[in-house]
DNA sequence: CAGTTGACACCGT
DNA sequence: AACGGTGCCAACT
């Protein structure tokens, strides 16, 4: 569908926020969705400056393929991420998030 | 304007 | 199976 911006971190942002709460997503995923695979990379960079966005984006809900929350030292804290996750009853060892793939959710499936 | 970076992902050794 | 190196895309300095 067409989106009003164009922007490349804007559709990111748009992705993210359409993370029902208790689930999360991957940067893959959301790459693919916005037709570039290889561009996971970007998605993180986009996600970096979301806090530098105006509206609060849900970031913590996006991790890596593996399901470890790699960018939760970006979150101003060591264990704020995973404090975040916490409480959408997403439980969180070592990093990494347990049942990944059962509360992962992929926007390509449900589009 | 050109070079470097970065919250990833995949291939090769 | 585990570790390291390379590739992509867009933004930042």
């Amino acid at each position: 569908m067409q989106k009003t911006e164009n922007d490349f971190y804007l559709r990111v942002y748009e992705v993210v926020s359409l993370i029902p709460q208790g689930r999360l997503t991957t940067y893959g995923a959301i790459a693919r969705f916005l037709g570039s695979p290889q561009a996971a990379r970007t998605v993180g960079y986009a996600l970096n400056k979301c806090f530098s966005y105006k509206k609060s984006i849900p970031a913590h809900r996006v991790v890596n393929r593996n399901g470890m929350l790699t960018g939760k030292h970006y979150f101003g804290g060591s264990d704020v991420m995973q404090r975040l996750l916490e409480a959408e009853n997403i439980a969180v060892k070592d990093n990494q998030v347990i049942d990944f793939e059962k509360v992962f959710w992929d926007p390509n499936i449900v589009l």
